[in-house]
RNA sequence: UGCCCGAUGGUGUAACGGUAGCACAGCAGACUCUGAAUCUGUUUGUCAUGGUUCAAAUCCAUGUCGGGCAACCA
């Protein structure tokens, strides 16, 4: 299915903030609907980044708008370029082949940056001075938290305008140490919301800027930086989540004394994903990349959207998980399932299927002959007939799954047991003959016979068998690493108690070494496989010469849960 | 504590004063050369109490519970 057909046939998602912007388009309120995605680069995205991008590119993908990406880069501190590169990486993979038409750029066709403004931000403070708005602060932090508190006004709050513009061009002229003075706004000293208590608008802070280098010694509060980067963007639908709704009274207080002559942005808030068995913080996730918990932000166990994309996951995949969560303004946990299934839903359509076994048990087929080996025609992807077909090696030796044979077989285990019967995929019907085992009772090999009429489209082929496994022709295998990986944690909450440490999951990687169908050495890093009766993997950056498979998600196993009953 | 926000099955969401629906999960079955996919059926819900109304998940009031903010972070 092509990407435009399926846009077509997802339902048009519906929230509320799509139902505040199509009221909007109806009344022409504006003559284009802006959004923008402003992450801060002190981290990499993860997938509660990707419900947002996909929010904010989405509506104007849908209402015919622009979307910028803009770095929210006011603290350099905290800051790097490395994220910065991840960033803009990880938003052109999500929206690659969708919303890239809605791509705001800047005219050097970059991602824009909040210190792109630092002038302009500056000069507004300055006006806000004039206006008798602003005033410059010379309480230690402990002092202004204590008066904020306490909702007394600071004894600098009725400074001239004149000594206010001298000291504030000092500070920006270095005359002053790192948090001796900050710039305040003047609003109202007992607001019931402590954003209005006069909100800090600047502080002093050394810092090598990743972009302006060291231009600046003061730096913009976010407060200050965000509103105004908004408006000169044009930004008309400012979104963001929950924990700013209390600061919406000073973005638009910022915005209404500043006599601004174009249309001011407006601000609306959703809450943020959170889920089951993940944590989410940048701060969580940086800590686990520091204490090398994982190997780096791009993990195939992170939730971070570097880490899903080197698990395998399609950016469409990711795209419909977004839409299928929904926006409100309820904190909710979303149960993984449901990614797992969008990911599922979507590999399932795009994966060719081949035969890999991971924990091989050698069969040997003794009804054919040594050195015989026929070339099997084996379906590439049943839900696509266009992907056509592909050769399978038969021989005599084969490995089968060790799961898939049991000495002592459950009730209800249709795979093959002494003496029983079971398909191998594409070729024969086999029955299993006798068991070898090693002098520790360990099982080494299995003698079988083949009915060699029951080959697909033979005589017997129609033969009503219970069982059908994987196989692969051991002369024709090849080897590969294999990484399995699980949920990183055990518990549906790993942050809501203690330590998220301690919940981590000990086997959420197993590494193990696979033999393959032969057609999988031309395997490529764009294609997405499934190996059949077992999961969907995908090519690691790792892989070179020797191949290297992460297994995205696993295929739902009813006999597992089965299994799992009984015991 | 103050201020702000929220509450619909197990989970996430829809219903915009007029039949509580969808998805995931679960359960049961059909089909199956993937115990997958697909198909069929199905269990489970409007936080509480009042009020307005012919009619309330929806509007109002109060309460309960949950979340957020009170960084020279964003």
């Amino acid at each position: 299915m092509s990407l435009e057909k399926q846009d077509l046939a997802a339902p048009a998602p519906s929230d509320f903030i799509r139902d505040i912007v199509a009221g909007h388009v109806a009344e022409k309120k504006y003559p284009q609907i802006h959004t923008r995605f402003p992450p801060e680069p002190n981290g990499y995205l993860h997938i509660g980044h990707a419900k947002s991008i996909c929010l904010n590119f989405g509506i104007a993908h849908e209402f015919g708008g622009v979307c910028n990406l803009r770095m929210d880069d006011t603290n350099p501190a905290k800051e790097d370029i490395e994220y910065v590169e991840s960033i803009q990486a990880d938003v052109n993979w999500l929206i690659g082949g969708w919303a890239e038409k809605e791509l705001g750029l800047t005219p050097a066709k970059a991602p824009f940056y909040a210190s792109d403004y630092f002038d302009q931000i500056y000069e507004f403070a300055v006006a806000l001075i004039k206006k008798g708005k602003a005033f410059v602060c010379d309480l230690t932090p402990d002092q202004t938290d204590e008066y904020r508190r306490a909702g007394k006004a600071s004894p600098f709050r009725d400074r001239s305008v004149e000594e206010n513009l001298d000291l504030f061009t000092r500070m920006k002229a270095g005359e002053f140490p790192d948090g001796s003075r900050v710039l305040r706004a003047k609003i109202i000293v007992d607001a019931p919301n402590i954003w209005l208590r006069d909100p800090l608008l600047y502080r002093i802070k050394r810092a090598d800027h990743h972009q302006t280098g060291d231009k600046w010694c003061i730096y913009p509060m976010y407060d200050f930086a965000h509103c105004l980067s908004d408006y000169l963007e044009g930004i008309t639908h400012s979104i963001c989540t929950l924990e700013f709704e209390v600061h919406r009274p000073l973005y638009d207080w910022i915005l209404e004394n500043l006599d601004l002559p174009k249309t001011l942005p407006h601000q609306y808030e959703f809450a943020r994903l959170s889920l089951g068995y993940t944590v989410m913080s940048k701060r969580k996730l940086m800590q686990l990349v520091e204490e090398k918990l994982v190997t780096g932000w791009d993990d195939p166990r992170m939730p971070t959207i570097s880490g899903i994309r080197r698990r395998g996951v399609t950016p469409e995949a990711l795209r419909n998980f977004a839409y299928n969560i929904g926006i409100t303004k309820y904190n909710g946990i979303t149960d993984v399932s449901v990614l797992e299934h969008a990911i599922r839903e979507d590999l399932n359509k795009r994966s060719l299927r081949r035969l890999a076994v991971l924990r091989p048990l050698k069969i040997v087929i003794t009804n054919v002959p040594a050195g015989h080996v026929e070339e099997l025609d084996a379906v590439n992807n049943p839900e696509d007939e266009t992907a056509g077909k592909r050769k399978i090696p038969f021989s005599r030796e084969l490995f089968i799954e060790r799961d898939d044979f049991q000495e002592v077989p459950p009730p209800k285990f249709f795979r093959l047991k002494p003496g029983g019967e079971v398909r191998l995929k594409y070729a024969y019907i086999i029955k299993c003959d006798e068991v070898v085992k090693d002098a520790s009772g360990h099982i080494t090999e299995l003698r079988c016979t083949a009915d060699l009429d029951s080959k697909t489209g033979g005589a017997t082929s129609a033969r009503k068998v219970k069982g059908t496994i994987h196989w692969v022709s051991a002369a024709h295998a090849v080897d590969a690493e294999v990484r399995l990986y699980d949920r990183l944690f055990t518990v549906p909450e790993p942050d809501a108690d203690g330590d998220f440490r301690q919940h981590l999951n000990p086997h959420s990687l197993e590494v193990l070494t696979a033999k393959l169908e032969p057609s999988l050495k031309d395997a490529t890093a764009a294609t997405r496989y499934q190996f059949e009766r077992l999961a969907y993997f995908a090519l690691d950056k790792d892989s070179g010469n020797n191949l290297i498979f992460n297994r995205t998600i696993t295929l739902k196993d009813t006999w597992a849960k089965e299994a799992h009953k009984a015991s």
